[in-house]
DNA sequence: ATCCAGGCTCCTG
DNA sequence: CAGGAGCATGGA
């Protein structure tokens, strides 16, 4: 059976936005792009279905594809819809501010209706993060795919098998060095396994933060071995959808702000904080349009 | 070949 | 406390 609902957006959306940045890789393994519709196996609480995402003005599509079905499921899949493409956050503060800041400006003008995408799932979040330190997206999307492959488990999908993103229950069972194995660096292996235990104990979760403001939460997030400024703001930005956000030091950020500076060289840190001065308190949101400024 | 990728830890001076 | 090597891998 098919199900269809839409979603609007809370404010100004483009989903072309969100097609360029999930399609921006051949690698993902997660869910796929093709013709302007997302499609995306999900498998929740014994919930399995396929779900065919499309553009509207202002909002989304959804079709939800499966054999049954309840309505408190559906409900579920909508919130997944709606966090993943951050369609619920109320993005015209930042325009606001953006409108008065020279950096933002043309780039708010530019890639009106961009959302940030998010990852709902906490655990995975860490994973792409930690995986991702210091090596190209390319990379990253490949151990991303090794990961899901060889550790995810299947769901069966309206007659097909799929594979989910690895729980920590699953990761946290593995010797490091089989983690190694998938292209992860020994501190990385270390550091994902120990985030996977901590996940599957419950000693931090994403409710755990709720109240919690960005900073003090990143305080906690590098008390882990291998977790870092860059790493807990990564996770603060696409993983607990923080507004505030803020990894310094990132690569995009750092080579998005040379270009439309126009700049000949790398900005230093001290400069980037400077430049961000202006951004208090939408500093996601500002580090996500220019990394959109990249593709 | 060498350098750099959406970094972090550890060691050195 | 600043500075730099080492880590894994693939692309330019």
């Amino acid at each position: 059976m098919v199900y269809k609902f839409e979603i609007n957006a809370n404010g100004p959306y483009n989903y072309e936005h969100s097609l360029a940045f999930l399609g921006r890789s051949d690698k993902e393994a997660l869910f796929q792009v093709n013709a302007g519709k997302i499609f995306r196996p999900y498998a929740c609480d014994g919930v399995n279905a396929m779900l065919a995402i499309s553009g509207m003005k202002n909002g989304v599509n959804v079709e939800v594809s499966s054999d049954i079905i309840s309505g408190e499921s559906l409900e579920k899949i909508s919130a997944f819809v709606t966090e993943w493409l951050d369609l619920d956050r109320d993005i015209l503060a930042f325009y606001n501010m953006a409108a008065g800041d020279k950096i933002l400006a043309p780039l708010v003008d530019k890639y009106q209706g961009a959302r940030i995408t998010c990852i709902p799932d906490f655990f995975e979040t860490f994973c792409w993060a930690i995986a991702g330190q210091s090596i190209s997206l390319h990379v990253v999307y490949i151990i991303k795919q090794l990961l899901v492959e060889r550790f995810g488990e299947e769901a069966q999908i309206l007659g097909k098998r799929y594979r989910m993103f690895p729980t920590p229950e699953k990761i946290s069972s593995l010797d490091t060095e089989v983690l190694q194995s998938v292209k992860l660096t020994r501190n990385k292996a270390v550091c994902i396994k120990r985030v996977a235990e901590m996940v599957a104990a419950g000693e931090i979760s994403k409710q755990m933060f709720d109240g919690v403001d960005t900073k003090a939460a990143v305080k906690e997030l590098v008390k882990i071995k291998g977790i870092g400024g860059w790493t807990a703001n990564y996770v603060m930005l696409r993983g607990l959808r923080r507004n505030d956000a803020f990894p310094l030091g990132d690569s995009g950020l750092v080579n998005a702000l040379r270009i439309q500076l126009g700049l000949d060289r790398k900005p230093t840190e001290k400069e980037i904080l400077d430049f961000a001065a202006g951004w208090n308190g939408w500093e996601s949101y500002a580090t996500f349009y220019l990394w959109r400024s990249l593709l």
